[in-house]
RNA sequence: GUCCCGGUAGCUCAGCAGGAUAGAGCAACAGAUUCCUAAUCUGUAGGUCAGAGGUUCGAAUCCUCUUCGGGACGCCA
C-alpha cells in the first residue's frame, strides 16, 4: 500500500511537471505510516520538499498534486494538513489484504527479491582458534548470524565464512602450551610459561595427545630448558621467553612439531564449530589463514604491491605505504624474523575474497578493531580491487549482568565465561535474542537474571508466549468441538472494527517494511522491537476480547487475524533463530 | 594528541535517508481474572533529547564547537 501510494504520488508529479507547473528537481518520494489516526494512514511530506523547486508554498502545491492524484478506489479520502502534509485514508477493505497475503504466503511472507540474487559474503566471528569461544565473541556470532540471514531474507545469496587464523604466533603459543602440559602429563616437572595457554581444555588435548602418540614426543628436561632465557616470574621477559620456547619445540620435534600443533588446531576448531552449530550458526566456509600461506596467495599478494613500488625495507622489515591511501601510517608486513604480520594475510585475504566475485563484503569486527579498517581498504585499492565492496560491521562489547554485578569471569575457572556456559545458563533463545536486541555499535547490557526469568520481562519469554498463546486458543477451540473456517473468515474480515484488531491489522502489514528497513541497514534489533510491538498488540487484544465467540462469522474472522498473528510472529523468531513453542 | 562509538524518563533502550503532541520495557503508584494460559492486560506519574551555536518552513535527527563516558592508535592477532 505504501508502495502503491508513492508510485500515484510519482504519477502526479510526472503530470505536473508536464504541465509545467513544476520546473525544478523533484526530491524523493517518503511515505509514513501516520502516528495519529486523526492523520488519516499514511502521509506525505512530499509538497513541502517540493515547494521551493516549484516556486509554491507548501498547501498550494499539495492541492495540486491532490488535483492530479484523481479518484482512486483504494483511497478514501486525502486532505491537506499542517504546513501541507498530505494525508491519505485507505479503504478498509485494502487494509485488511494483508492478512490474507499472511496466510497465503505463510513462512516466505516478508521475504523480498530486493537483493536480486547478488552474492554477498559475510565473514563474522572468525575467533583464533587457540580456545572456546567465550561471551564476548557471542554478539558478534549472533548478529553476523543475524545479518546474513536477514540479508537472504531480502534475496542476497548469503556466503557465510568464518576465516581461522591458523597461522602465526599466537597458534604457535597453543601449540607449545599442549606440547609442555604433554611432558608434564609424561613426569616432567617444570613451571609452565607465563605466557602460555593456561585452560582447563589445554590439558585435555594434550591428554588426548598421550592417547594417541604415546611418548612418541617426549624430550629430556635439559633438551628443553638448557639455553632459555628467564620467564616473567624469574624476572625475564614473558615474551621473549614464549618466543625462545616455541623455538625450541620446533628444534626438537621437527616433523612431529606439526602433529602436535594440529592436535590443538583441530580440537579446538571441531569445538567452535559444535558450538556455533548448537548457537544456531552454519557456515558455509571455514577459510584457513595457514592455506593462504601455504598455497602462495600471500607472496603473490606482497609480490603485486611491491612491483607497485608500494612496499619497502626498513630495520629489517617489510612495509606497505598504506598512508599513501589515506591510512594514518605505513604498516608492517613481514617482521624482521622473516615472519609474515597478521595484516599480510589479511591483505591477501581480502583480495582473495573480491577474486572469489563477490558483489559485497561483510566483516564483522569487534568495535577496538576499528583502526584497521583504513589499512584493509588501503591494500584492497594499493591492489587494484574496488575497496567499496568492503563493508565492515563493527560490534561493540557486551557486559554481562548477574545480580546486578558484572559477571564477565567464570566463577569455576577464573577465566572468561566460554559462550557454551551461557548457553546452558540462559538458553540459546535468550541468548540470541539478546545479544542483538541492541543496535549493534551500542555497548550491550545482558542482563543474565533477566534472560534467564521466565516473565513478561523478559521479551523472549513474552514474545514467545504471544505465539504460544494463539495456538493455545485454537487448541481450546478444537476442545469444544469447533472447527476454524479460514474462507469464512476472510470474507468477514470487515467484522473486524475494534480498535485492537485495526491496531493488529496495522502491526502486521508494517512487518515487510520493518525486514526491508532492517536489512538494508543491517540491523536485527529492528526485528526485536517489532516482534515485542506485534506480541504487545496480540496480548491487549487478548484481554480485551474473547476470540471463540458463538457467532460463527466474527469467530472466523478474529481466528484469522490471530493465526496470521501467529505465523508472522513464527516468521520473525525463525529469522533470529529463537523458537516459537506451541505452547509453554 | 589523533580517530571511532555513545550521552534521550530513576534504570535499560527505541526513534536519528529532517516532519505533526519525543516512545517502549523495567522500577513506582492505582487497578483488572465466574471468561480462550495473570508467563497477560489497563491506567497514573515521570523529559533542559549532555550543553552552545548554525542550516531549515520545521532539528532528538544534519553541520561546527564544548563537555562527559567507552574504545583504538604494535615488526600482536
Amino acid at each position: 500500500m505504501k508502495q502503491y501510494i508513492a508510485e500515484k504520488i510519482e504519477q502526479a508529479l510526472t503530470l505536473l511537471k508536464q504541465d509545467g507547473v513544476i520546473t525544478g528537481e523533484i526530491s524523493e518520494i517518503t511515505i509514513d505510516r501516520t502516528r495519529d489516526k486523526a492523520h488519516g494512514d499514511f502521509a506525505s511530506n512530499i509538497a513541502l520538499k517540493t515547494a521551493k523547486a516549484a516556486g509554491k508554498n507548501p498547501r498550494e502545491l499539495a492541492q495540486l498534486i491532490i488535483e492530479a492524484l484523481g479518484e482512486d478506489a483504494k483511497i478514501t479520502k486525502t486532505e491537506i494538513a499542517g504546513p501541507g502534509f498530505i494525508n491519505f485514508f485507505v479503504n478498509e477493505g485494502e487494509k485488511f489484504a494483508v492478512i490474507k497475503q499472511i496466510l497465503t504466503a505463510k513462512d516466505q511472507f516478508g521475504k523480498s527479491n530486493f537483493g536480486a540474487g547478488k552474492k554477498v559474503q559475510v565473514e563474522f566471528v572468525s575467533a583464533n582458534p587457540t580456545g572456546p569461544l567465550h561471551v564476548g565473541h557471542g554478539r558478534g556470532a549472533a548478529y553476523g548470524a543475524s545479518v546474513a540471514d536477514l540479508l537472504e531474507y531480502v534475496g542476497y545469496q548469503v556466503h557465510r565464512e568464518y576465516y581461522v587464523n591458523d597461522a602465526g604466533r599466537q597458534m604457535d603459543i597453543l601449540a607449545a602450551s599442549v606440547w609442555l602440559r604433554y611432558l608434564q602429563q609424561l613426569g616432567l616437572e617444570f613451571p609452565f610459561p607465563v605466557n602460555g595457554y593456561k585452560g582447563d581444555y589445554i590439558h585435555d588435548i594434550a591428554k588426548s595427545l598421550l592417547e594417541k602418540h604415546s611418548d612418541k614426543f617426549k624430550v629430556e628436561l635439559y633438551q628443553l630448558k638448557d639455553g632459555l632465557p628467564a620467564d616473567e616470574v624469574d624476572g625475564g621477559d614473558k615474551e621473549k621467553y614464549i618466543d625462545a620456547v616455541i623455538t625450541r619445540a620446533k628444534q626438537l620435534l621437527e616433523d612431529s612439531y606439526r602433529t602436535v600443533f594440529d592436535e590443538g588446531l583441530d580440537q579446538i576448531l571441531a569445538d567452535i564449530e559444535d558450538d556455533l552449530r548448537g548457537f544456531g550458526i552454519v557456515y558455509q566456509n571455514w577459510f584457513s589463514e595457514r592455506s593462504l600461506t601455504e598455497d602462495g596467495t600471500v607472496e603473490r599478494a606482497l609480490t603485486k604491491l611491491q612491483d607497485q613500488g608500494y612496499i619497502y625495507e626498513k630495520d629489517g622489515a617489510l612495509w606497505f605505504k598504506s598512508s599513501e591511501f589515506g591510512d594514518e601510517k605505513d604498516r608492517a608486513v613481514k617482521r624482521s624474523n622473516g615472519e609474515y604480520t597478521y595484516f599480510a594475510s589479511d591483505i591477501a585475504y581480502h583480495v582473495n575474497k573480491v577474486d572469489r566475485g563477490f558483489d559485497q563484503i561483510i566483516d564483522v569486527w569487534g568495535a577496538d578493531h576499528h583502526g584497521y579498517i583504513p589499512r584493509v581498504e588501503a591494500a584492497m585499492t594499493a591492489s587494484g580491487v574496488n575497496a567499496e565492496k568492503l563493508k565492515v560491521l563493527l560490534v561493540q562489547f557486551a557486559i554481562l549482568y548477574r545480580g546486578g554485578e558484572k559477571a564477565q569471569m567464570s566463577t569455576r575457572s577464573g577465566e572468561f565465561i566460554t559462550l557454551r556456559e551461557l548457553r546452558d545458563e540462559v538458553g540459546t533463545d535468550a541468548a540470541r535474542f539478546f545479544y542483538v536486541m541492541r543496535k549493534s555499535e551500542q555497548h550491550l547490557d545482558f542482563d543474565l537474571d533477566l534472560a534467564k526469568s521466565e516473565s513478561s520481562d523478559n521479551p523472549v519469554y513474552y514474545i514467545q508466549y504471544a505465539h504460544a498463546r494463539v495456538c493455545s486458543v485454537m487448541r481450546q477451540l478444537q476442545e469444544k468441538g469447533l472447527t476454524f473456517d479460514q474462507q469464512q473468515g476472510e470474507e468477514n474480515l470487515v467484522l473486524l472494527t475494534e480498535e485492537q484488531e485495526q491496531k493488529i491489522v496495522k502491526t502486521l502489514a508494517k512487518y515487510p517494511e520493518m525486514i526491508l528497513y532492517a536489512a538494508k541497514n543491517r540491523e536485527p534489533h529492528q526485528v526485536c522491537h517489532y516482534l515485542r510491538e506485534l506480541s504487545n498488540d496480540l496480548h491487549t487484544y487478548y484481554n480485551a476480547h474473547v476470540f471463540i465467540v458463538d457467532e460463527e462469522k466474527l469467530r472466523n474472522a478474529r481466528l484469522l487475524l490471530i493465526n496470521a498473528v501467529r505465523q508472522v510472529l513464527n516468521n520473525g523468531l525463525e529469522l533470529l533463530s529463537v523458537s516459537a513453542p506451541q505452547e509453554m
